[in-house]
DNA sequence: CTACAACCGACAGGCAGTCGGTTGGTGAAA
DNA sequence: TTTCACCAACCGACTGCCTGTCGGTTGTAG
């Protein structure tokens, strides 16, 4: 039986396919013949509502970034709670992967879905850097950040955040390996934003320690 | 008329023509048939010395890095020279744009070619971070850098270079907006090697100087 | 003369995107 | 209430392109 439906709903159910179906086969490797059987649409329809698979594509990082930069935004927006930790928690929410799970990532760092991966990346540090640089801002106000160049801090660490830690959760990495570049990784951000050596380790331990107290409370 | 060569040499025809093709139109919108077409051979022929066509573009990437990477090496190793220059002439060295002309570059960064761009990225990083970590680890014996995570520093230094610039070079940037970001990432260098603040600055001016008045001495 | 590396091109299989045609719902006229 | 016209949503056959395969051919070295 034919079904009609409007047309945000048609398409909000295409991402969705497309989104499990990216996630699990990679973008390449999925056809569009994929997306059709997995809706119950026809090629006819799919090419209706979207004018290419990469529009499809487009659509679905979209999403995702939305999502993920709206959660970013409302820490970041949270007065209540010290620039530090919240600039911690909105980079840390940015872990893509905790989102979507282990499998989807799999497929992101295949060299096969650069395209995705790139796009992905572009998009979020667009959106993201703004509330980022913001963040450090107030901190150097606060006195607590240093810099001449927030912008540029932010983006490097995004960047690198983005890309090497992709990399640490894929590559053959020893448990020590790991380890070594997360620090370097703490001790480099601290330096670019000038902060005190050791202040943000600081922070990302209370935070780790917050959250496994919170546990405990809720099982005990 | 059937023409017989020896296979590397075939290979190395291939190459060329490849690099060029993607260079000029990118990986995805040039099929094995350019290629065909343009080196004068069959199907077949093709496929008898390489497995695919992203073993081609391997093939490619890997003739690159490789020339990048010994020119690096070249610069890294000349002894004579002071760490902070061999270390910023090396990295300089490695501004891919300079080898392969615009129009290649601009094909290098549509979002199409981002596989192509991903894998020279990571190729040349895992050659060269070795050769730039060993300089810096030097630099730190000479009493110039002070860092804990000199491996760290350079990986980050070298992937932000890599894509912050490529951006630069492409996007509508003014030509404020390009001074500023570079002048955030030498600042940001600095910082990252536990250098003195506006050394690096001082060096880069000092080969531009230099090699400025190089050019007026060859052309008097 | 033989053996094999290098070469050929027809062909299979798959895929993205197009297009002319169909259908279900909706609102307005009878 | 029924009828009708319109259009957004839908359909699926078809086109054209592209990658990779395979059985067969040819030049050449020993």
């Amino acid at each position: 039986m034919r079904v009609v439906k409007e047309a945000e709903e048609r398409k909000g159910e295409i991402l969705d396919a497309a989104e499990k179906l990216f996630a699990t086969k990679g973008f390449d490797n999925t056809s569009t013949g994929d997306i059709l059987d997995t809706v119950g649409i026809a090629r006819g329809t799919l090419y209706y509502h979207f004018k290419s698979k990469e529009d499809i594509l487009d659509g679905v990082i979209e999403r995702i970034t939305n999502r993920l930069m709206q959660d970013a935004g409302e820490i970041a927006g949270n007065k209540e709670l010290p620039m530090m930790e919240r600039l911690t928690k909105a980079i840390m929410s940015l872990n893509v992967e905790a989102k979507i799970g282990h499998e989807v990532m799999e497929q992101v760092h295949r060299p096969q879905n650069a395209l995705m991966h790139q796009k992905m990346q572009m998009t979020l540090l667009a959106g993201i850097n703004p509330i980022l640089t913001e963040l450090v801002e107030e901190g150097i106000e606060q006195g607590i950040c240093h810099t001449q160049y927030p912008e540029s801090v932010v983006e490097m660490t995004m960047l690198y955040a983005n890309i090497a830690f992709d990399e640490l959760n894929i590559a053959g990495n020893s448990p020590e390996q790991r380890e070594k570049k997360i620090a370097g990784f703490i001790y480099n951000v601290e330096r670019l934003m000038g902060m005190e050596e050791g202040s943000l380790q600081e922070t990302i331990m209370e935070i780790f320690l917050g959250s496994a107290m919170m546990r405990k409370d809720n099982q005990g």
